[in-house]
DNA sequence: GGATGTTTTGCATACGTATGCAAAAATGAA
DNA sequence: TTCATTTTTGCATACGTATGCAAAACATCC
């Protein structure tokens, strides 16, 4: 049978108050140095941790930091998630992962999150039910959107520079001389996808360039699939701006099996800058989120309504940058 | 101010004691049904949830998993990931993700585990330091290695049938006529290159084939680099056995790069079939990890392990198979 | 209806820690 | 040394739930 060892037992054998261990590890709790080493000697003959149930209990607040994520697949976010993982550990902070496959996400999603009264919330590349909302808002627990936001701003949202981003992008084709492009979305849902065409739309339209839409889903298989459709119209345009990277990596395979010369025949811009990206079979130009400053918002955030609750909002846009490479 | 509806608010309001309010949510205690819709009603109304944390504070286990992941750029692991995730959530179970990037799990590593005192621990493509071994077996933390083994059979590991699997790709090789093999092991110290190199050569010196051994690091980069080097210096084989898929991309796009031909001057394999290597650039002939299996065999032992500790440790490995594709 | 057995209920307490309060100890001033 | 002030300590209690125990309610049978 294990016996776990209690702050009680601890105090025993320093010759000490249960009160005195705990304040030994209580951050700012006004110790005397010799209690102190009398403790810490005892802890660690003991192996004695203190109990984070315990104190969750009594403190009405955890160090849990709960992280939502639906595409896990797509690679850009296994490495958000090990960028939060690393910040919140720096900070004490666990993270309780939840994996869901809902575009919006529903109370049974965070169910988990609620019952470990997790201190704040992150939601990646996902939305929210409305019941969903009204649960966070009741309950003051700080939440941020990252890589999606919402109509109303009701939360905190931390996203790239879609919009500037995509008109960036129009203008970079535009000027490589493409008088005949495509935007091929991801999941028509997302605040991502609708900025990033709205941006290029924009830019395109004004320049009397000629525009065809295609809504995939944020997949390889999506982007080739899609990709292969365009082919079968014999509409290939001379470039086309895809909504995330790894679609735009099984367009740019679509393409290359029907032979159709990339750059020269067609130009493909990505957005995301995932590592493949770079690799020299796709070498594809890009626009790189810059994932580090996302999630030091975020974290930055997160850290502040956590001390102190405002409820303060914002859609926070960080800016990312093109990234030329050899499919332009 | 957020205030919390506990177990009493509910009691009071179906007119009932704080006891049957727990055992109403405690399962396996008798209640009445009157009495359960009672509770159940007023819960609803006031929006009660159980506080996990005092729940665990009493009954001295937890509903939590730790999960230790060391890769998680390699497409492999998202996907490990996201199934036990699913699978652990399924049976009212959370997962805590802690992100390292220590071939051998250190203490600071899973120091917020064992503070949460979580109920079973998995641990991906990483080994155990020494004290970090004592902790485990001290505390009877049920324990499971995945896609790892350690040489003594103190813990339990759930792998692929990895000596069983590179002698099979061995033989393969060999019938399709290399005379010339080499094989480019990941991180000579994990147990997954060491047992796939050990089956794949005890099988090629049986043939009288020659064999080059080369020692990458389980990356893109890593194979690529490999294989640049082993077109420069002339040594180009017939076949190459690459200890993962990722690094077998990078072997097959440095092979491109020089126009070597594949499969005609050298064929390529894999091992995990990830996503990518059925994509159609790609097409690599690989081994593929039975995940959900692996998952599966993780999932029940330490659930058995949790609701009695027997300390009973195996090597588990489960059979995969190989999937031929365009690389060979 | 009464006797018996069974199920359900409430009471009281325990889990391991943090914290307000008052007592004790340490420090400083004179 | 003495007194006033500050720092440190221990006591007692609270957090929200589970559970052993005994009382109460219910069900069953003759």
């Amino acid at each position: 049978m294990k016996y776990y060892v209690t702050a009680k037992d601890v105090a025993k054998l320093a010759g000490v108050s249960q009160s005195s261990v705990s304040r030994v590890y209580f951050e700012g709790a006004s110790v005397s140095n010799k209690t102190r080493e009398k403790v810490l000697a005892a802890a660690k003959e003991l192996g004695y941790r203190p109990n984070e149930f315990a104190r969750s209990l009594i403190t009405n607040r955890t160090k849990i930091i709960g992280l939502v994520m639906k595409g896990i697949h797509n690679p850009f976010y296994p490495e958000v998630l090990k960028q939060f993982t690393t910040e919140f550990n720096k900070l004490g902070y666990s993270i309780l992962f939840v994996s869901t496959n809902n575009d919006e996400i529903q109370k049974e999603d965070i169910d988990m999150l609620r019952n470990y009264n997790v201190a704040g919330v992150i939601i990646t590349d996902a939305s929210l039910s409305l019941n969903v909302t009204e649960d966070f808002k009741e309950n003051q627990v700080p939440l941020v959107l990252f890589n999606r936001k919402i109509d109303n701003d009701q939360f905190y949202s931390v996203c790239c520079n879609n919009l500037d981003a995509s008109e960036k992008i129009a203008e970079y084709l535009i000027e490589k001389g493409c008088s005949k492009v495509a935007y091929i979305a991801g999941n028509a849902n997302t605040s991502t996808s609708r900025d990033r065409e709205k941006g290029f739309t924009s830019i395109i339209e004004k320049n009397n360039v000629t525009l065809n839409k295609y809504t995939s889903d944020y997949t390889y298989e999506g982007g080739y699939k899609t990709a292969k459709k365009i082919i079968a119209e014999k509409k290939v345009p001379e470039g086309i701006f895809v909504a995330n990277d790894i679609m735009a990596l099984g367009v740019v395979d679509a393409l290359r099996e029907n032979s159709i010369m990339i750059p020269a025949e067609t130009k493909i811009v990505g957005f995301d800058n995932i590592e493949m990206a770079s690799w020299p079979t796709y070498n594809l130009t890009t626009w790189e989120q810059p994932i580090t400053k996302m999630v030091e918002h975020t974290v930055n955030y997160l850290m502040a309504e956590m001390v102190e609750f405002s409820g303060y909002t914002e859609s926070l846009e960080v800016n990312g940058a093109l990234i030329v490479r050899k499919t332009t």
